[in-house]
DNA sequence: CTATAGACCGACTAATCAGTCTATTGGAGT
DNA sequence: ACTCCAATAGACTGATTAGTCGGTCTATAG
């Protein structure tokens, strides 16, 4: 089962940087904390950044896959299972669930960076929110608007449970998504 | 109108902060652009992490001043007139509303000190949405995950306007408040 | 006029930073 | 058996870090 040590790298990575912050971690602790040694960790990243891009890239593409599985047709049904599906991995992940917040959350992106980057992972919600919006469904609002809104809802409801885990039920959940629809679906 | 040298320190280090980050800003840097010398920034400042704590201490505090400001009594009116406060107040200081994402998104601060940090400005809030869940006017969850709901959605929804500078009308503010509050009236 | 206190200065230090360099290992292909 | 190269190690480097220290300046009280 011993991982590869570029991929321990990346795991350690992950959880110094959700408990110190990014410019917060060094390479040497990184290594020190991974068990190898700092030419190892600059020989399979060639800079830290690109270290913290790859470890965005790979959380990023591990999400898109969960997300995307067993969405129904019907707009409101696939938006009750998405929205199921992104509180789950979040709550099996909350270390990656911190570091997507850090790297929104991040000065050093530009706004252009991060719409670009949320688009990857939330990116069919434009789509989805477009036509329920031509259906009548959805209240009329900017399209950006809305999917900024649901991404910092989805992050601040399993932030709330992460802190209070016993809220992390069926039910709960569901009202959460009620919730938010409520807000979404037009009047 | 000069501002003492201590003020200076702050204002050039919200500026920086919230640009580059509070680790990714050095104290050397803080005291060349406010044009001072480092001694004068420990002199003021016994260390770094003191210098970051009193500029979120002073923020907060303008902050919880405006916000308290002219509330009536009923309170639906009353929370139409706190998200308008809170939307105009960060709207006019961007840079203070980047600064706090940056603080409540910090790694290095516990889910205790946050949730502290945060009664101190929107504690209002816990009572006032008590009284509105015993009237029954307000949806029955948790105080904890409301609070945090709505002050997350009070900074996506700067955050967007910020970036969106064609949306800063009254008429897309107050649609934004009727959006929230129909999630929170219970129906 | 003088004594005192606190604001201010900037060279300095010890530690730490990201990244480099040279050397060694071990396995895969021939 | 030999070659080759990616993977690994860790000592090392020059730059940068937070914070210190010895001392100067300035305002005001006696």
């Amino acid at each position: 089962m011993a991982a590869s040590k570029r991929q321990t790298i990346l795991d350690t990575a992950l959880t110094l940087f959700v408990t110190q912050g990014v410019s917060g971690t060094s390479t040497a602790s990184i290594a020190k904390q991974a068990g190898v040694a700092t030419g190892t960790l600059f020989h399979h990243f060639p800079n830290k950044q690109v270290l913290v891009d790859e470890l965005y890239r790979t959380i990023k593409q591990e999400l898109a896959e969960v997300m995307l599985k067993e969405l129904p047709e019907d707009p409101l049904a696939k938006a009750a299972v998405f929205w199921h599906n992104a509180l789950d991995w979040f709550l099996d992940n909350p270390e990656k669930l911190v570091f997507f917040k850090l790297y929104y959350g991040s000065p050093l992106l530009s706004a252009e960076s991060k719409r670009q980057a949320m688009q990857e992972v939330f990116g069919f919600l434009y789509d989805f929110f477009q036509q329920g919006q031509d259906a009548g469904i959805f209240v009329k609002l900017p399209l950006e608007f809305v999917v900024q809104n649901i991404q910092s809802n989805i992050f601040s409801t399993t932030t709330f449970i992460v802190e209070n885990p016993e809220f992390n039920t069926a039910d709960f959940k569901q009202q959460t998504f009620e919730l938010m629809a409520k807000s979404m679906v037009s009047t």
